[in-house]
DNA sequence: TAAATTGCTGAATCGGAGA
DNA sequence: TTCTCCGATTCAGCAATTT
């Protein structure tokens, strides 16, 4: 087992499962820890015929409206207390994913909001092959909802944003996804060749989620664990993970699952940067290395407009003087404006915007 | 006006639109008279400053009196009060259908659960051509969530199961609707050509509820009916309804929208059948799904070049990062590239197009 | 303050070909 | 020549918890 203890967050138990409650074991955990919880509860789908308490004793009317309502207080109540746990074990910026169908995914989001999460997007799953609704009383039940929260409103949270639009061909990440649901070899088996979990989730959806919200050496805890899907797009994506699971039987199928993944290399973890990322480069450095002449004209990118570069990385045109964002922004009276993008010079008879030198000098700073 | 009343269902305002607060209205209505109600209450966004699109034109955000709340509490408040006399309102085997976002829908749901509503699906309307997200921040919210809940578990609710398989094409229909937003013609405008109301629903969207869930000659009630989009479809195909609005101006829309209306007008309403084109995949997918790993290495179909495969969908080789059309163009010199039969890996000792990979994805999505 | 950030649809307009 | 038609292009607009 490739355990180890993350420095300076107390006592991590990393990259192993816990054997318990995941109340229980969450609360041994310390405060502010986690990057990243992503969480697969009970779906509450027994409402139906047998209705258990929490002793597991068996309700007996399911018509009766006082039966009704306690189970959902019930259910409630367990969500709200691993809920408020996860959140003490995240970290400020940390984020949570949830995921459920209509029975209940409404208490899971009323709980986030209660207890002060802040919804980012709810993600629909839309499978390609759900199965059929057989007695044709409903719509077929092709999807299940994700929430992405993060700790609190003010959380920075952690988005690839460019990463994401990779995996999407070049557009935005919408929040609809459409993925397979868990079969064949992925599907994990037990020792019968009987599919050793119900519900057990693509790795495809986990693959997204990481890429999208949490980076290389991140803290991913997922207190229902089962057969372990989190840990293991975890394990290969150089995630750490933190796996909660109360039933043997699928903590034995997940630890040999997990023993057999391996990480994939450096390289391949790479993702697209955000631009923000990138290293500050001052316009003024464009004026001192020569790129630009004191004096020489840029004009805007629409043509409209013209401004002179001044010694100190300054422009001027007509009656403003500034940064080039903020004369770009004067000229167009607009709120802002990106200077980089704005700006144009002559090279080689073309007219080229600024950016282009930033390009140039980034590139020299590798 | 064909206002009328329904025989022995006391004195119901057929085809009216009535003035004053849904909560109000709704009392003076009596029990059990109506058979679908179907519900687009105030969304509760929590908008804070102004946001520009990058061309810095400003996002019309929906920033009216109607849609602001004190806090959770205050719109669970509001949000018990008009379910529940909703489904005073209702016939035991009617039925109820509301919409949300994020913002408001797990409120919604949590609070028809507690209302001894009955869930019985919820549907995702998939926006063809949602708003993008400008700061690139989240995933582009592109989807609203309509619950789908009957007045009580017992209802015998009405579910047109061969309409709808007949609408998708002989498939049974799924519970993920794919319609565009409300744009164009269909957009009421007021007397300044402005949109008359920020957040129309689509006719589309409203023609599938009724036809799914209701029949020809049923009492349909919208506490919120804006501009009448449920009265105008209702009325198309036959249905009764009773509108609640208590802006004067919607109202005033409404009735001129109404007035227009013929019964029957099937042919603007088949406008909106969704067209089949070959579904696009992205590249990203392809990992996702495990069938090409990140740190694998495609070769190029003349063989001259190779790159690796990164867990975001992208290639890298040499200095040259991108997606595979732009790294495969990059690394020949030329102006495009289709990287789908340029890049190919190997499967059995063959080097095969990953293109081979797409087709099947395609045919799975069949 | 600096600097980053948008996809899709339907309507309107424009330009070229053919009547 | 002038008009019409059609395809190509441009442009406006959309429920947003937006560093």
């Amino acid at each position: 087992m490739d355990t180890k203890t993350k420095a300076g967050a107390g006592a991590l138990p990393l990259n192993t499962i816990l054997d318990g409650d995941c109340i229980d074991e969450m609360r041994k955990l310390p405060d502010c820890s986690v990057d990243l919880v992503f969480a697969d509860p009970p779906y509450n789908l027994q409402l139906k015929g047998h209705l258990h308490r929490p002793d597991n004793s068996r309700v007996d009317a399911v018509d009766d409206a006082w039966d009704s309502f306690a189970s959902f207080q019930t259910y409630d109540q367990f969500t709200r207390a691993w809920l408020a746990e996860a959140r003490r074990v995240l970290k400020p910026n940390g984020a949570i994913w949830v995921i459920g169908s209509y029975h209940n995914v409404f208490r899971l989001g009323a709980a986030l909001q209660d207890l002060q999460f802040w919804i980012l997007n709810d993600v629909v799953w839309r499978k390609t092959n759900p199965m059929p609704n057989f007695r044709g009383k409903r719509l077929t039940n092709a999807h299940e909802t994700l929430i992405w929260a993060s700790k609190e409103e003010a959380s920075r949270y952690t988005f690839n944003y460019e990463a994401l639009k990779e995996l999407n061909d070049g557009v935005q990440m919408r929040s609809d996804w459409v993925l397979p649901i868990c079969t064949g070899h992925e599907r994990e088996k037990d020792e019968n060749g009987e599919k050793a979990h119900p519900t057990q989730k693509p790795q495809s959806l986990l693959h997204r989620v990481m890429i999208a919200t949490s980076n290389p050496g991140d803290v991913v805890l997922d207190p229902f664990f089962g057969t372990g899907t989190t840990g293991a797009v975890a394990k290969m994506l150089g995630r750490d993970y933190i796996g909660i699971e109360r039933d043997a039987d699928y903590r034995r199928v997940a630890e040999t699952r997990l023993a057999r993944i391996r990480k994939y290399d450096k390289a391949a973890l790479e993702v697209t940067r955000p631009k923000r990322a990138e290293p500050r480069v001052p316009f003024g450095q464009l004026v001192e290395r020569g790129m630009l002449r004191p004096g020489e004209v840029l004009t805007s990118l629409n043509g409209r407009h013209a401004a002179k570069v001044r010694a100190d990385g300054t422009l001027v045109a007509d009656d403003v003087k500034g940064s080039i964002h903020k004369v770009g922004a004067a000229l167009e009276g607009a709120p802002s404006c990106n200077g980089w993008t704005y700006w144009c010079f002559k090279r080689d008879g073309q007219t080229v915007p600024i950016d282009l030198l930033r390009q140039q000098i980034r590139a020299e700073m590798q």
